[in-house]
DNA sequence: ATCCTATCCTGGCTGC
DNA sequence: TGCAGCCAGGATAGGA
């Protein structure tokens, strides 16, 4: 689903053909996309403005806008699981799951498309409270491996539901942290405040290196949903070393990849690569 | 503080 | 072939 990796490789996307553009008009096909604007609240507050900047923040695409070149409120966009963002004709049909459309300057239209429809796109006067709540970019200088250890050491939580905790640490989702664990050959039920310095270092490397190498990549696609805004797949689904690999045999050792059940998530492991905790009840899948 | 469950949604898949 | 039921999952709310 889109995780960091795949909302960074939209963004970058998208921001040739909006930045410097003015939003025309809005049409909202599924009022719960836009939240609590009503289609026309939203209409009234971006008609008009002029999208300065494309960015992400956390698994948050973030259009700034301006009026007159001053800060006139931010949109943001969250693809949840299946959305996507495409640059379309302007004056075409709605097409299949297409939720809102925001029409342009210049006759094209960035249509937001998402067959489950638990994709946002909100308007903010500002984000900055939002973003402060949010735990630190993984691929920036303030998440450092001493950073890692000591918030690690502040909290008693198993690492999984840890690392998914937006408030954490910043935009990774199910897959990256099962990839990113394996690689550090850490168990998921692993409590955050018992590793070792030694492991710690190990599982900010490796966070780092799964989501720099998936976007590169330009994200993973592994069913019909996640697509570049150029429809493109992206390609990082083929290194994947345990995601959706149960039954099969892990790239590292040989042994047999097993899938289970963590904070309600299916997690995926090498049991030989990743040793569970001592008194730790696995849970059944 | 942490964990657990339900909610929001659709479509693909399984099993009968 | 038809159809009911289950599953996927990011974020959040509410209860234990």
């Amino acid at each position: 689903m889109p995780e960091l990796p795949e909302v960074e490789t939209v963004a970058r996307l998208v921001r040739p053909d909006l930045e410097g553009r003015r939003v025309r008009a809005v049409r909202a096909f599924w009022p719960r996309t836009i939240g609590e604007h009503s289609e026309g609240e939203f209409a009234a507050l971006v008609s008009g403005a002029r999208i300065a900047r494309v960015w992400r923040r956390a698994k948050y695409i973030v259009l700034d806008l301006e009026r007159r070149g001053r800060p006139a409120g931010q949109i943001l966009v969250h693809l949840r699981m299946t959305g996507r963002l495409h640059i379309t004709p302007g004056r075409s049909q709605p097409r299949d799951h297409e939720r809102l459309r925001l029409s342009l300057e210049g006759g094209r239209a960035l249509s937001f498309i998402d067959v489950r429809k638990f994709g946002r796109v909100r308007f903010m006067h500002s984000a900055e409270g939002l973003f402060r709540a949010l735990g630190p970019e993984p691929l920036e200088e303030g998440f450092s491996a001493l950073w890692l250890l000591q918030a690690l050491r502040g909290r008693r939580r198993a690492l999984k539901p840890l690392l998914l905790d937006q408030s954490f640490l910043a935009g990774l989702g199910n897959i990256y942290v099962d990839e990113a664990l394996h690689r550090a050959r850490l168990h998921p039920l692993r409590i955050s405040h018992k590793l070792s310095a030694q492991a710690v270092t190990r599982l900010w490397a490796e966070i780092r290196a799964t989501l720099s190498e998936a976007i590169e990549r330009e994200g993973s696609s592994f069913d019909r949903f996640y697509r570049t805004p150029e429809g493109q797949p992206g390609s990082y689904q083929h290194q994947f070393q345990v995601y959706g690999r149960q039954g099969q045999a892990c790239k590292s050792c040989g042994s047999t990849v097993v899938k289970f059940t963590v904070a309600q998530r299916g997690t995926h492991i090498c049991r030989s690569c990743q040793r569970a905790p001592r008194r730790v009840i696995i849970s059944r899948p």
